[in-house]
Parts: C-alpha cells; sequence; structure tokens
DNA sequence: AAGTGGTCTAGACCACCAT
DNA sequence: TGGTGGTCTAGACCACTTA
C-alpha cells in the first residue's frame, strides 16, 4: 500500500517513558484503512487495556513517532480526534495525559442542571440507598443485559445550593464492578466517574440522555419534596465506555422549579 | 445523520455560482496570533459578509494557498474548524462548500425531539399567528434588545407521525429580519432557518436552550390537546449567529407523552 | 484526464514549562 | 536549558468526482 520501505526501527529506550506501553510499528489496517486511524487505535488500546493509566503522560510525539514509525503530523493527527473526544488532554510546554475523571470533568461534560439564573455548581451526592439486585427490562434493555442479570442499585439525592434537586437511581452490570461495595462508594474521594475509572478501569467516554416532563410519584415526593403530581423532569442516561458498551444505566428525576436542564447546541471551537 | 445529507448538498452546489471572494495575503493578527486563525477569521469574513454564499464553493485549498500566501497545511488547519463548527462542509473529489440550512441539518444539529422507541422524523410545521409585536422581559433579555423594541411574534404547532407534539413561540428582532411577512413565512420552501438563511443572510450557527417541566396552560392544551395541569416540558431557546449574536428566541412546549427530548453527550468523531 | 480533498512526510522554528 | 506541544512549510501521492 504505501511505497515507502519501512525499515525495521528499533523502539527507542523508553527509560525517560513515563507509560509502560510499547508500540509497534503501525500499518494502514483493513477496517479504517489509513495510518493516522491506526495510530489512533493503537493509542486507545493502550489506554483502554491499562498501559496509559489515567492521569499519566503518554510518551512525547517525537517518540510515539519513532515507535510507530510514522511522521510526527500523523502522530498529530490521531492524537488530535483523541482530544476531540476527550480521551487525552494536551498541554502545552508539559505533554499529552490521558483524561482524568474530576469534579471539572463531570460539570462541562456530565451534568447539565443548574440554577435558573446561570449559577453552576458542583452537586453535593448524598448516598440514600446501596444494594444488589437484578436488571429490570428497562435497565437490562439499556445495559445490554438479559432481565434478571445482577446489578447494582444505587439510590443518590443530588443538592445544589443546599436544596435537594435531583433524585438519582443507578443500575451498574455487576460483572463490571466486582467487588463494589457501599463503602467503597460512600467513602469514594472523588466524583463517580473517578470511582469507576480509578476501581474498575471504567472510563466513561460518551453518554446519552432522554428527557420527558412526567408528574412526581410518591417517592419524587419523598425525596425531593415536591407535591404529589407536580410537574418533574425525568431523564432516562446510559452511559458508555470505550467501543461504546454501556456502563451505567442512570434514571434522574429533576425538581425544575428553580433549576434548568441546559443543553448547547455546537459547542465553539 | 445517520441518512444521506448528499443529495440536497449536491444540488444545492450546483445551483450555486461560484464564490466571488476576493482573498489577500494574511499576517498572524494580534488577537489570536497564529496564521490559520487568521486565515480561519478571514474565511469566516468572506462566508458573513455574503462573498461566498451558502451553498457555493470555496476555492480549493491549493488556490486559497497561493491566494493567503500560506501553504496548504495552514489553509486545511483553518478549514479543519470551519468543519467542526458545521460552518463549511468539505466534500471529498468535489470541493468545500459553505453549509446550508436544509431539513438534514435541521434534524441533526437543532432538533432533539423524537418518539420514544427513536424513531426521528422531520416535524411538520403549521404557522399558528403570524404578527408584528414588541420584546417583553424575557425576550428582550433573550435577544439582547430593550423590551418595547419591535419584533416579529409567530406561533407554529409542529406535527410528529400526524400527532400535534410542540408548540412554538418565536421572537425575531424586526431590524433584522426586514421585510418579513406572513406569506414570505408561510411560502418558505424548506426549514425556517433556511429562510432565514436565504431571504435575510442570516446564518444560525448555535443555539442553547434550557428545559423545564411545567404544568400544561389553557394555551398547550388548546394547541396540544394536552389535559390542563399535566406535565410538558418548556424549553427556551436562543439561536445564535455568527460572533453569538442572537437571532431568535424561541419558547416551545412539547407534550413528552410518546415522545422525548434528546440529548448526546460528546458526538462521536 | 483534470481537479478536488485526504493522507503523509521530514523537517523547521516558536511558545511554554520544568529544572 | 532541555523537553514538550503548537505552528508552519513545501512538497508527494492517493482516493474520489466530474466531464
Amino acid at each position: 500500500m504505501t511505497t515507502k520501505p519501512r525499515a525495521s526501527m528499533r523502539t527507542a529506550a523508553r527509560t525517560a517513558t513515563p507509560t509502560e506501553a510499547r508500540f509497534e510499528r503501525v500499518q494502514p489496517g483493513t477496517v479504517a484503512g489509513s495510518l493516522y486511524r491506526a495510530v489512533k487505535r493503537a493509542l486507545l488500546q493502550a489506554i483502554e487495556h491499562g498501559s496509559c493509566t489515567p492521569g499519566s503522560a503518554l510518551p512525547s510525539e517525537a517518540d510515539l513517532a519513532r515507535a510507530f514509525g510514522v511522521s510526527i503530523g500523523t502522530v498529530r493527527h490521531a492524537v488530535d480526534e483523541l482530544v476531540a473526544e476527550h480521551i487525552v488532554v494536551r498541554q502545552h510546554g508539559r505533554g499529552t495525559f490521558v483524561a482524568v475523571h474530576n469534579a471539572d470533568r463531570f460539570l462541562f461534560q456530565f451534568f447539565h442542571v443548574e440554577r435558573c439564573d446561570g449559577l453552576q455548581e458542583v452537586p453535593k451526592v448524598e448516598l440514600l440507598h446501596f444494594d444488589r439486585a437484578r436488571a429490570g427490562e428497562t435497565q437490562a434493555a439499556a445495559l445490554g443485559l438479559k432481565a434478571g442479570e445482577p446489578i447494582f442499585e444505587i439510590e443518590n439525592r443530588l443538592l445544589l445550593q443546599g436544596q435537594a434537586v435531583i433524585h438519582d437511581r443507578l443500575a451498574l452490570p455487576a460483572s463490571l464492578y466486582k467487588g463494589l461495595t457501599e463503602r467503597r462508594f460512600r467513602e469514594r474521594p472523588s466524583t463517580i466517574y473517578h470511582l469507576y475509572q480509578t476501581v474498575f478501569a471504567i472510563t466513561v467516554t460518551r453518554a446519552h440522555e432522554r428527557a420527558r416532563a412526567v408528574g412526581a410519584d410518591r417517592t419524587a415526593t419523598r425525596i425531593l419534596g415536591v407535591q404529589a403530581g407536580s410537574p418533574v423532569m425525568e431523564v432516562h442516561r446510559t452511559a458508555l465506555t470505550f467501543g461504546d458498551k454501556p456502563v451505567e444505566f442512570r434514571l434522574s428525576t429533576i425538581n425544575t422549579a428553580r433549576h434548568d436542564y441546559v443543553h448547547l447546541l455546537s459547542r465553539p471551537v
């Protein structure tokens, strides 16, 4: 396919390389025929399979180019796409790092409720319930399981400005979160997605949500303090990891009396 | 955008005249210091000021590089960003075209209501009311006007699968849409944003929405056929053109009994 | 066959960060 | 000062569309 003879190039000594990943020369794959896509795939594999852990630096672009046997421009093209997908983060003068799920990222990418006047705030999360259960129809469908397969079921109440605004019911496939306990969940140091990422090597990369307006049921009145039957928003979120594999289903009930669900159509570049 | 946006694009490109824009050599500007940003600004100016009209082809990348006195790689970097912002569309082997607001783009970028089972459909729009009015507080704030400034107020009912699902109330600054008449609005050949673009040279580039759940009022019951007080979604949308200038405010009431408001968090690349 | 965008190379120099 | 990403060049060849 390529005219250039790719002479065997020994991978450079990686004594200074901060990750453990070993990269080999790439050829344009058959699936997505371009070289930069092959490089991207290789980097994704390394991140997905734990050779490059969240927060660690990738090898420098020059090193990657040498290791893969491609030019720097090709490496940059691949990394550009990973940056656009929030998989890695570039820092001028420092390096390129595997993105970490911290509070900022959660607020920016995965949390869309704010006060009517536009005030944004990281929600305070109260754990209400933690249990093992079996997937119902909806949960199973969203998670790609069969009904009855084991899941963790977790209930949270989210507070904004000290007020209960959101009731979340999470469903996690038990097979993906082996060893998860209530204590471990409760004592996580950061966001829930940070817990998934650091303890279970599950990185949430994308999600999709479907929202509708419903009347508040008993549960909503009890947990959010709204009147029975009063209008609240109900959001079904499925969170995905690499390869669009579902790793969390979340049913949220939002009291939109003093808060809005915000949606930006086409972000600026 | 699961279907092919090709056909419409193709027609548009064939009928439109090639661009008349004349480009001069660029220097790295003082605002955003890089050369490719200067190229991007120049292209945006040309599009915004009508030298490159919607549907027409940009000069080829080689020509742009010559005209601007930069290398092709620099031109591509600039165009890459315009593509990411949906300002232009590349077509391999044909050229790069100023994006047209057609039904496909509307569905893909600006319409987020679909049937619970995931069925997407271009809504049928019924005009209910068309009038000149004066901006209220909310409308003025969203549009960057003073309360009382003249606007067009337009009411639509949107049908999906033959059922009334959405009630839209649009507010347009009268100063931006001089000569707009009910007839012109009613007899538009395509989407509303296509009308803005072709007749008033207003291209909607982005929008932001704020959604909440409310009880259906008299108007909602009359127009959507829902029970008084039943939960419906209310969405405030502000549509923006270049430079984030607001050009439309839209208040939507959505009957979410059989339809969902959909939100994709982080699109794939 | 001619023209377009898509990929890729093999460098260069600059801006930024840490030491 | 050395290493990183950010920008830019001046080409080459490939894939695709149209005439």
